[in-house]
DNA sequence: CCACAGTATCTCGCTATCGAGATACTTAGG
DNA sequence: CCTAAGTATCTCGATAGCGAGATACTGTGG
């Protein structure tokens, strides 16, 4: 009870936030101010989704974390192998974490790791039949309900935030990385 | 050793993800194929930005989560006070989430928890002076870098990108409300 | 003024991730 | 071939969040 009525207002725009966004509009620069709500959203963006995307999931007894493996799993194409590295790379995991779900879903029985042949200290993750089915629904309901989640954009709008975020991306994998070691 | 590459790796763009992504365009309607890029990327981004901020705040012995409820003690303005069910709200919070945050930063001395005079049941967490200083440091710290992180883009996408998400978000939040409950 | 629904916060157990390091195998150089 | 550096994966301990529920107080309708 006291729970519901948290996460109901954790989801319900908080008029809070926006007005301590706003605030910063007095004694900033007008582009570091955009900068800051730009990122500042983003993550509240992307938690929000996050959490949708959770519910959506949990209706296929899975989670964000898994149905992104077989996302991946399944776009490769056939044979739908993939190596926990790979995974680890595309899913901006670490090691341990690739690890972890693998073996959530070995536990549900839907992609199967079997020793690389070609290399011994390797492992090869492939999608059963049964497991690519599975990645069918989850990811495809995801990707009819997905358009409703962006129903308050027109269609060119989602276009341009498209562009705009893969040129984020690029940019910041460079930021990101450079510091890095 | 190991862990590094990972690191690194995790960190730097993924080819494959791009490709597997570039791979729906062949087999889905339009809108729905650049939604579903524009939701996973934004989930990227904001994994990125997010372990980048971390990266920030560690050098003033805080991480994001704390630098959230500092940052938004500052914004209210003085005397830098809210109360826990406040910070829920603003900061997509569970009471539970906001109760250890708040108890990490009192072992750091940060802000003071103190029984609400008017309502014998709440709270009301307040800023000391050596906490918005910190504060200060901390925010002012990301601010200057953020408009780094977003130096891809030149200053009228970064305007457009900051109302598409300010619509987007608005539109979320109607969409993730009214299923719940 | 009393019972009871509502609200504010905290506690507990669980989960997903991370960083560090262990283990097993591969490969390049002598 | 042997050795040493490199790489692939897994294990372990720590952490930050969630959901459920406990506790304490408030406010309202009879």
């Amino acid at each position: 009870m006291a729970t519901k009525y948290f996460r109901i207002f954790r989801v319900v725009s908080s008029d809070l936030t926006d007005e301590v966004l706003e605030r910063w509009s007095a004694v900033s620069p007008k582009l570091e101010e955009e900068s800051s709500q730009v990122i500042e959203r983003i993550g509240r963006i992307a938690l929000q989704m996050s959490r949708w995307q959770d519910d959506l999931f949990s209706r296929y007894g899975l989670n964000r974390g898994e149905v992104g493996v077989l996302y991946m799993l399944r776009g490769v194409g056939p044979p739908h192998r993939l190596s926990p590295t790979q995974l680890s790379k595309a899913l901006m995991l670490t090691s341990a974490g690739v690890t972890n779900r693998l073996d959530r879903l070995e536990r549900r029985g839907v992609p199967a790791r079997r020793p690389d042949p070609d290399d011994r200290r390797g492992v090869v993750v492939e999608l059963t039949e049964a497991g690519l089915q599975l990645s069918e629904q989850a990811v495809g309901a995801a990707a009819a309900a997905q358009g409703s989640l962006l129903s308050g954009l027109t269609a060119p709008e989602v276009t341009t935030l498209g562009r705009l975020l893969r040129k984020l991306q690029s940019a910041l994998v460079a930021e990101a990385t450079a510091p890095r070691r």
